[in-house]
DNA sequence: GAAATGTGTGACAAAAGCGTCACGCATTGA
DNA sequence: TCAATGCGTGACGCTTTTGTCACACATTTC
């Protein structure tokens, strides 16, 4: 999800801008002053600041040029938020490095709009943190699971133990192993625990629980796919 | 702890090996002709076999190919052990599937080098993908929470929702857009829902919980440390 | 082919997880 | 200060998850 910075001293308009960007789905964090403004932006690293010229403690240029100086955050793209009165030419001519302005009074609508043109411009396609193996994809930030692309709920007890085999797939894993890597015991055998807990994986995998091995006497082992 | 499974006739050379890949923390088995090997690798199905191309019974060709076809020794990683005399047919290892040889005489060291360089490469620990907040861990693998180092057991829905927000400190997070990405609602509130969950986090989190702040109107949000 | 060993399965009960509600408290704004 | 709004909390009941057992079935061993 990607995030804006509301640098923005008036309370009530923070609030309005910030909430129409968060029911737009964008994670959104306020700074009602330039020191707070350029601290957060700094330490989170926002996708994007809406930046108000007019501020207390450190104006909006000001942040501008020394957002520009910092390689943490000269990268950030900024849409400025002016009076009309305020406009000049240096503004017009985005001289100063922000990528947009709108003047106030504005709609929120237009504020979304372009903020969504600069981040589209400005996208790097995310890395996405799954772990594949064939039919099956691991999502371990949102701890879903799924075959074809296809959610598969699974237990939390079934994600650990399918993600460990898959992750292992090819090498069989002894029972003993997987119980205490799994469940944490440091003890033997608990009775068919385990052998339980792969009938209901094979069961809820369908057809492709068939890439779930038994190596008897070991324990299991995940396929690897061809 | 890695396993070695050396097959190797000559007493001597294979209590030698043995000795040295002991004494750099590996554990060891051997066997002293081919189909003593063989059955070993089914069995215990080692992490590396040390194999001599001289054997009696089944020489070390023939184990290669029976590796080969069984499921479940064809991703254990080889290496030959041949005399000088021999060395010509080392293509002929290695397109057999062998990962390495190496030539009588040799020292032990480089042996156990060259065996330490393959485990690294077949080694399939996944890389500790770790995510660090402030006395916060959160195995995404092993999806197990800890504070301070000290595991404590989250239920699925709990680590996904404080895992989202912790990746996403210092900004607050909208409550419908929490049960969107937490739960997957399309639509608008659920009662009291998140709070219950926010509140059953925090009890969990005892002291810790206060990382965990509301923002009102808006949502909730986890503290950037220090 | 019979005994021994190891794995699969259905059923069951206990425990944990979860969503919802009613209501109290806190904050906000007039 | 009062009403309105939003959040926190304890309690309740419903599901899901889990571990265990008895026993069936499969494979190996002799």
């Amino acid at each position: 999800m990607e995030s804006i910075l509301i640098i923005e001293d008036e309370i009530d308009i923070a609030k309005l801008v910030g909430f129409n960007f968060e029911r737009n789905g964008y994670s959104v964090d306020i700074a009602h002053d330039g020191r707070e403004g350029l601290e957060k932006i700094l330490k989170n690293q926002p996708d994007l600041v809406i930046l108000d010229l007019m501020l207390p403690e450190i104006d909006g240029y000001k942040i501008l040029k020394k957002m520009q100086r910092d390689t943490r955050s000269h990268s950030i793209p900024v849409i400025m938020l002016t009076a009309k009165s305020q406009i000049d030419d240096r503004l017009k001519g985005l001289e100063l490095g922000a990528d947009d302005y709108i003047t106030k009074p504005f709609s929120p609508k237009e504020l979304i709009l372009r903020a969504q043109a600069i981040l589209k411009r400005n996208r790097v396609t995310p890395v996405a943190e799954d772990f594949l193996l064939g039919p099956f994809r691991f999502d371990k930030n949102a701890l879903t699971f799924f075959v074809h692309d296809q959610p598969l709920p699974l237990s939390l007890i079934e994600f650990k133990l399918f993600l460990f085999l898959c992750q292992r797939a090819g090498q069989s894993q002894d029972r003993n192993h997987l119980l205490k890597v799994v469940w944490g015991y440091s003890d033997e055998i608990h009775s068919r625990t385990l052998d339980t807990h792969m009938k209901r994986l094979r069961k809820k995998l369908g057809k492709v629980g068939s890439f779930i091995e038994t190596i008897r006497g070991i324990g299991y082992r995940v396929r690897q796919p061809e």
